[in-house]
DNA sequence: TGTACATCAGTGAACGCGCGTTCACTGATGTAC
DNA sequence: TGTACATCAGTGAACGCGCGTTCACTGATGTAC
C-alpha cells in the first residue's frame, strides 16, 4: 500500500515473501532463483548475498513460517483465555476464534509450508524435515495439555486419545488447506475448523 | 515377489509404479525422467514412446491413484453395505474397515497424490488440477448420498452441513496422511479415521 | 574534524551440469493376400 | 505357406536452455583513533 512501508521491508524479507507465495503455489523445486530476484528486483549475486544456498532459503522459510502460525495461535488463545475461566470454555472460545479469523480469509488459503515441504523430502536436509516434526510436536503438547486440563473438569463421554484430539487440530487444518485449496472454496477451511471445535464440544460434553 | 509376475508388468507399468513412488517422497518436479529409465532399465527415447511428454505423465499417474482408490473405497463399502442394512451402521462399519485397512500399513502411509499435485500448480495443465478436484468432489458425493438416508432415519443430534461432513473424511484422510508422514508414524493416520468415525456416531447417536 | 580501515549490501560475468525434448533409425512381432 | 508391409516397442546421439553456484570486484555507510 505504502510506498515507504514497502520500502521498509528488508529486501530479505522481500525475498522471503516472495519465496513464500511461489514456493505454496508451485513448489520448492519449481520456484527458481530467478523469479524471485527479477520479482525483488536484484541480482543473483545479491540472493547469494542473503542465504548460502537455496537450502538455506527453504529453512529460512519453514522457520518464519512456523513462528508466525505459532505466534497467531498463541494471541488468539490467549484472547479466548482471558474471556474465560473454564478451561474447556476457552478452548470452546479459542476454536471459534480461529474458524473466524480463518473465515475472514475471502481468497483461497496460500498453502500450508508443512505440506509443500512434505512433499519435497530429499530435496532438503534432515535439519528442514526436523523442523517440521517439532512444529507439528508442539501442536500436539500445546493442546494436549489443555484437554489434559478439560478433562480433569469433564470426563470425555466419547472415549478419545487425548494426544490423538489434539493432532486431529493439526489433520484438520492441514488437509483443509489443501482440500480448500484444490476446490477453490476458500470457505471450506473454516467450516472444517467449526465441525473440529463441535467434536471437541460433543466429546466433553456430550451432544 | 514372483519375477514372472513382475515380468508380466509392462514397461509402462513400471515406470508409473515408480513414478509414484518418487513423485510422493519427493514431488513431481524434482524427480527426473533420468531416474525413472535408469529404475525401470530403459533408454530415455523409451520414456518417450509411451508418453509424449512429462505432463501426460503427471496425468497417468494421477487418473491411476484417483481410480485405484476409488476401487479400494468401493469395495470397503460394498462389503461393509453387505453386511448391514442399517444405513449408519453400514457406513461405520465401512469407517471401521477404512480405518483397519490403514492401521495394516505398519510403514508410513507414502502420501496423498491430490496433495502432492495440489502443491506443484502452474507445473500442470488445468485438467491435472480439474482432475483433483473431480476427485474430491466425487467423494463428497458419494458419502452425501450416504448420510442424507442415515440423517432420514436418525436426525442429527449435532447440527452440521452434511456436505462438510462428507468432505471431512477427504479433509482427515489427506491432511493425517501428511501428519503422519511428517511425524514419521505410521498409525497416526488410522487413528485419526477412527476419530472421524468418533464424530459421525456421535452426530447421529449422540454419545 | 580528518583519515584509514572494516563491514554491509550488493553487482556482473562466467561456469558446468542436468534437464526435457527431438530425430532418424531398428529389430521383433502381427496381419493381408 | 511365403512374401510384403505395418505396427509395436523401443535405441542412440545430439540439442539447447535454464538452473544453482562461484568469484573477483564495488560503492556506500559505520567505526577507531
Amino acid at each position: 500500500m505504502n510506498t515507504v512501508t514497502l520500502r521498509r521491508e528488508s529486501v530479505r524479507e522481500r525475498l522471503l515473501d516472495l519465496a513464500e507465495a511461489t514456493v505454496l503455489q508451485k513448489g520448492f523445486g519449481a520456484t527458481s532463483i530467478e523469479e524471485l530476484i527479477v520479482g525483488v528486483g536484484i541480482s543473483k549475486s545479491g540472493f547469494f548475498y542473503h542465504f548460502r544456498d537455496k537450502g538455506e532459503l527453504a529453512k529460512a522459510l519453514l522457520i518464519r513460517y512456523i513462528e508466525r502460525d505459532n505466534a497467531i495461535l498463541d494471541s488468539i488463545f490467549a484472547r479466548a483465555d482471558a474471556l474465560n475461566d473454564d478451561p474447556l470454555h476457552g478452548f470452546l472460545v479459542g476454536l471459534k476464534l480461529f474458524a473466524e479469523m480463518l473465515a475472514e480469509m475471502t481468497e483461497v488459503h496460500p498453502g500450508c509450508m508443512v505440506s509443500a515441504v512434505c512433499y519435497q523430502e530429499q530435496l532438503f536436509d534432515r535439519e528442514v524435515q526436523a523442523l517440521s516434526r517439532d512444529a507439528i510436536m508442539a501442536w500436539r503438547i500445546r493442546f494436549r495439555e489443555r484437554l489434559d486440563r478439560i478433562a480433569e473438569r469433564y470426563p470425555p463421554r466419547i472415549p478419545v486419545d487425548l494426544d490423538d484430539l489434539a493432532d486431529m487440530l493439526s489433520v484438520v487444518a492441514d488437509g483443509g488447506i489443501t482440500v480448500s485449496k484444490v476446490m477453490r472454496d476458500p470457505g471450506l477451511l473454516a467450516r472444517q475448523a467449526v465441525l473440529y471445535r463441535d467434536f471437541v464440544r460433543a466429546v466433553f460434553l456430550g451432544s
